[in-house]
DNA sequence: AGAATCATGTAAGGGGTTACATGATTCG
DNA sequence: CGAATCATGTAACCCCTTACATGATTCT
């Protein structure tokens, strides 16, 4: 599926809620996902340029007589549905729920869309489905490094199972009242 | 202190063990740290070319009549002085945990080596500082997300912590019968 | 005889960072 | 008037991955 440059899609999430020039989506970024997701001026300017070329989103040159122009950026019906698609589903290489998973939900919540609820819930399905095979692993291993690195991996899984049914929850829970 | 490059240290710590040459290092590599640090061929011969122009190993030619000559590796007393300062140093970037933390913790068992111990402790001592930061944070955090975001830290935090003591622990303790 | 494995690399590209370049506008 | 901030990029480099190239030896 060659989905690697996640990136891509905190840019589309920040056009979700209207077109916006460069600076403007940096800005949001910063304060939306500031600890968690950081993208660099330059990066933004290149992974917009490819999204452009791949009809994810459209661009425009907005001309002003006082200032240098902006380009504004739009999000493409294209772009929206390979948004929405990421979105609702859970992430599945594990080492990523630390961004991806927390970016996924602050869309939920700041575009106000449904389905978060269901989207936590998938991902807790997922995580008890990968603590179960590890389960059998660690049982099944016998070199102590190999089930050390194991132990490792059941920890942070059994961190993130709580973290998902004590927080994650009721984040998503409140989604439709706080619109801000 | 510019250490990202922290898979020089996997090849430093195979040559701990003795003069070594490349492929000898490939399979000692994904033999030892296999799930956790995966060193691709390219990458190895590409390393140990730098490993070398820094003077942290020495390369040697060994021309056999009936085979194609090899070329060994062996670590240098600045390579082993720079691995041993690596290896008795708590991770202190936190998300570095996963892969460098349990190689350290490979690496005590496999060499024999003292230490095991007070590095677990003082990585215990690391992270319970960091949790406290981050409690701080939580309780003075306003915004619902970053409040998440925290949480989902925090949580981390614990999982590793009670790994530490319950695995980790015991894993070093032990390290000095073990040799293998 | 053919497959696996030993053994050492090169080339291209992908995703990202840091540093730099440029210039206009607004704030103190 | 100078500093901050608005606004858009380019260039160089870093780490790593995938794919490819090459050839000899040992196993089946």
């Amino acid at each position: 599926m060659k989905d690697k440059p996640a990136t891509e899609y905190a840019l589309l999430g920040a056009l979700m809620s209207g077109p916006k020039h460069g600076y403007d989506m940096m800005q949001y970024l910063e304060e939306a996902l500031g600890p968690t997701w950081r993208v660099s001026t330059s990066q933004l300017y290149a992974l917009l340029k490819r999204l452009d070329k791949e009809d994810l989103v459209a661009s425009a040159m907005k001309t002003q007589e006082t200032r240098p122009s902006k380009r504004v950026f739009s999000i493409r019906p294209l772009g929206k549905r390979r948004f929405l698609k990421w979105l609702n589903r859970p992430t599945d290489h594990v080492r990523d729920l630390r961004i991806e998973f927390l970016a996924k939900l602050f869309f939920f919540r700041d575009l106000g869309l449904d389905g978060g609820p269901s989207l936590v819930e998938a991902q807790v399905a997922l995580l008890k489905e990968v603590k179960k095979t590890l389960k059998d692993k660690i049982a099944s291993e016998k070199t102590p490094y190999k089930r050390l690195v194991y132990r490792f991996r059941m920890c942070t899984l059994e961190g993130w199972l709580t973290w998902l049914k004590q927080d994650a929850w009721s984040f998503v829970e409140q989604e439709r009242q706080a619109v801000r």
